[in-house]
DNA sequence: GAGCAATTTGTAAGCGCTTACATTGAAGAG
DNA sequence: CTCTTCAATGTAAGCGCTTACAAATTGCTC
C-alpha cells in the first residue's frame, strides 16, 4: 500500500505538497499539481483514513447508534442517516445497542473511541444524565425519539402522545366505544405517551379508562398476538384495537384471525409507526405515520450544519408531528 | 480527553507501561498495573482508537458491505455478523453499495481507507475481477451470496438453483402443472440461477417450458403486482405462482386478492427466501429458506479465524442447502 | 556479597498523515 | 539591476499510540 511519502518521491515534490493537492485547501500550481495526481495514479494510492484523522483531528465520520440492525424502523432510520451524510462525503458508523443500559454505553463509548465527529443516537437505556455529559462533553450529540430535559436543541421526537390520541381518536370517530389497546413496554417513554394519548382521547369522549383494557407488550409480533389473546379473556367484547407499534398489531391480526374474527368488519386494528411492511399486511394496515425519515434526515442535517459547517437545505425544526394513514382495517361501526 | 502520556504521568510509570496493561500482553507487577489502573480510572481516559491503529496496524474492525441498509435480508445479515464478531470483541463498520457499480467500488474503498482488517461483501453489481484483485490484494476478503471463480474459498452461497428447482418441484408435487414465474433481474447471478432451476424442475415432471411463464421484476414488492397483472394477461389460468423473492410474492398476493383470488385454493403462491415479515403475511407464506444467517455466521466466523487467529466454533462451510418452508400458501390440487 | 538469569520497566523510533512556519523564487516596482 | 511582495514549496514537529531494544531491578545460587 502506498504512502504519501513514496507519491511525494515519484513527483519530485514534498510530503507537504503531496498532502495539499489532497485536501485540495492551499494553492499548488497546476504544473505540479498534475504531477502528483499522475503520481497517485499510477502508484494506485489511496489516502490512510486513520493517519488522517490521527493527525487532522478529523474522522470524516458520524457515528450512529440503532437500537437492533434489523426491522423496518431502524433500517429507514439507517438508510436516511446514510442517504444525507454520505452525500456530504461523510460516512457513517453504525452501531447497535439492543435496548441494554450496558450494551448502549459500550456502543457509544466504541463510536467516541472510534473518534467520530458527532454521534446521532437512538439511545433507549441508557439514562438521561449519561447524556448530558455526552452533550457537555464537547463532542456534538443528537438524539432521536427521546426527549431529554435542558437538551431541546439536541433531540428530534416525534409527538408520541399526540399520536396515541390520533390513533385512538380515529377509532373514536369511526363509531367505536369499546375500544382495547397492547402498549409497548411502559419503561420507555414514546411507549407511555402513546397510551397516555390514548386515554387522552378516551377521556375526551366521555369513555371511562378500563384497567383491563390494555395489555402490555413488548413491541415484538410475538406480543400483539399474547395480547390478542389475552384481551379477550380480560377485557371481550371491544370492537377495535389499538396497538402502539404496527409489529404488535401484524401479530393481533393473526391472533384476532385465528379467534375468527373478520377484520374489520368484526374488529378494528390501529397500528403505530407506519413501517415500510405494514402496507404488505392483509387488510392493509390502517396505522399512526411515525415521521422516522423526516427525522433521520433532520438529525443528519443538524450534523452537518453543527459540526462540519454544511448548511442545512432545510430549516431545523425538533417536533414531528404523527398522521394517521387510512388504509383498510378500521371499520366503521 | 485525557492522553496515555497523562496517564503515565499520573501513574508516575513510563507510555510503554501504560500501553502494556492495557494490552495486558507483555507482563507488569502487579503493583504497577494496579496504579495504572487507577490512574485511568481518575483521569477517565478512554484509548484513542484511531492512534491505535495507526500505531499497530490493526483496527480490530471489520467492513461490511450490502447492498441496502433497509430491509429484511440485510438487516438479517447485518445482525449476525455484527453480532458474531462482536462476541469477539470486534467491531463492524457497515457500508452500502446499493447495487451499483460505482457506489459499490467506492464503498469498499471506503471500507479498505479506513484500514479494515478484513471484508464481508454482499457485492452485486462489481466485476468478478475486481473481486479477485482485492483478494490478491492481501487484505482478507469474504464473498457472500456470490460464485466467484477460482474464488471458492472465500465465497459463501446457498445454492440458488437447487432453491428454484425445489420451489417448483413442490408445486408440482402439489398436482399444479400450469405454473408462473416471476423472476429477479437476471443480469444479478441468484435470480438467473433460481430460475434456471425452475426451468429444471418443469423439465424433469415433462412440462414444456413457455417465454410467457415468466415475467422478469426487480426483487420489490411492486414488481410482484405488476408480474401478478402482467402474467394473466399472457398467461392465464395457471394455478401457481413461484417467485423469486418473498417481497415480490407479497406484492403478487396483493395482486392477486384484488383480482378476486383466493389463496390458496384458488391460486398457490410459493416465495423465496424466508425473510422475517414473510411468516407476517397473509396466509403465511410457503417459501424457501435461504440461510442468509447461516451464511452471515459462517462468514464471520471465518474471519476471526482467519484474521484473528480465533478458531472458528463450527467448521467452515462455503455452500449452503436451500430448504422448503411449508405454510399456508401452497395448495393441493 | 558477587554473579547471573529472569523479570520488569524505560527509551525512543516509528505508524502516515497535517500544518505552522521557514524558505525559495518569480514578478513587478523603482 | 536591486528590492519588495507574494505565491509556491519545503521542513519539521507533532497527532496518540505500539513495540523493538536497552536498562534496571529482582531473586537466586554459591
Amino acid at each position: 500500500m502506498a504512502t504519501i511519502y513514496q507519491v511525494s518521491e515519484a513527483a519530485g515534490v514534498s510530503l507537504a505538497t503531496v498532502s495539499r493537492v489532497m485536501n485540495g485547501n492551499a494553492k499548488v500550481s497546476e504544473r505540479t499539481r498534475k504531477k502528483v495526481e499522475d503520481a497517485m495514479a499510477s502508484l494506485g494510492y489511496q489516502p490512510n483514513a486513520i493517519a488522517q484523522s490521527l493527525a487532522s483531528n478529523r474522522t470524516n465520520s458520524v457515528g450512529l447508534l440503532v437500537s437492533e440492525l434489523h426491522g423496518s424502523y431502524f433500517g429507514d432510520l439507517m438508510s436516511t442517516v446514510e442517504h444525507v451524510l454520505k452525500q456530504n462525503g461523510k460516512h457513517v458508523i453504525i452501531t447497535a445497542g439492543h435496548v441494554d443500559e450496558k450494551r448502549e454505553h459500550e456502543a457509544i463509548e466504541f463510536l467516541k473511541s472510534r473518534r467520530c465527529d458527532a454521534l446521532i443516537l437512538h439511545a433507549e437505556a441508557v439514562s438521561d444524565d449519561y447524556l448530558k455529559t455526552l452533550v457537555d462533553s464537547k463532542i456534538p450529540v443528537v438524539v432521536i425519539n427521546r426527549k431529554v430535559d435542558a437538551l431541546d436543541e439536541n433531540c428530534f421526537v416525534v409527538d408520541n402522545e399526540r399520536g396515541g390520541y390520533m390513533a385512538t381518536k380515529a377509532a373514536i370517530d369511526a363509531g367505536h366505544k369499546k375500544i382495547a389497546y397492547i402498549s409497548g413496554p411502559l419503561f420507555k417513554k414514546d411507549a407511555s405517551d402513546r397510551l397516555a394519548g390514548h386515554k387522552r382521547a378516551l377521556q375526551e369522549a366521555g369513555v371511562t379508562f378500563r384497567e383491563n383494557s390494555v395489555f402490555e407488550g413488548d413491541f415484538h409480533e410475538s406480543s400483539g398476538q399474547e395480547g390478542m389473546q389475552h384481551l379477550q379473556k380480560t377485557f371481550s367484547d371491544f370492537t377495535a384495537l389499538v396497538c402502539a407499534n404496527d409489529e404488535m398489531a401484524s401479530g393481533a391480526m393473526t391472533a384476532a384471525r385465528e379467534a375468527g374474527f373478520d377484520i374489520p368488519s368484526q374488529l378494528s386494528i390501529i397500528g403505530f409507526d407506519n413501517v415500510l411492511f405494514s402496507r404488505y399486511l392483509y387488510p392493509k394496515l390502517t396505522t399512526i405515520n411515525n415521521p422516522i425519515h423526516a427525522m433521520g434526515e433532520m438529525a443528519a442535517y443538524w450534523v452537518l450544519q453543527h459540526v462540519y459547517d454544511i448548511k442545512s437545505p432545510i430549516p431545523i425544526e425538533h417536533l414531528f408531528e404523527p398522521e394517521v394513514v387510512n388504509r383498510d382495517t378500521l371499520g366503521k361501526l
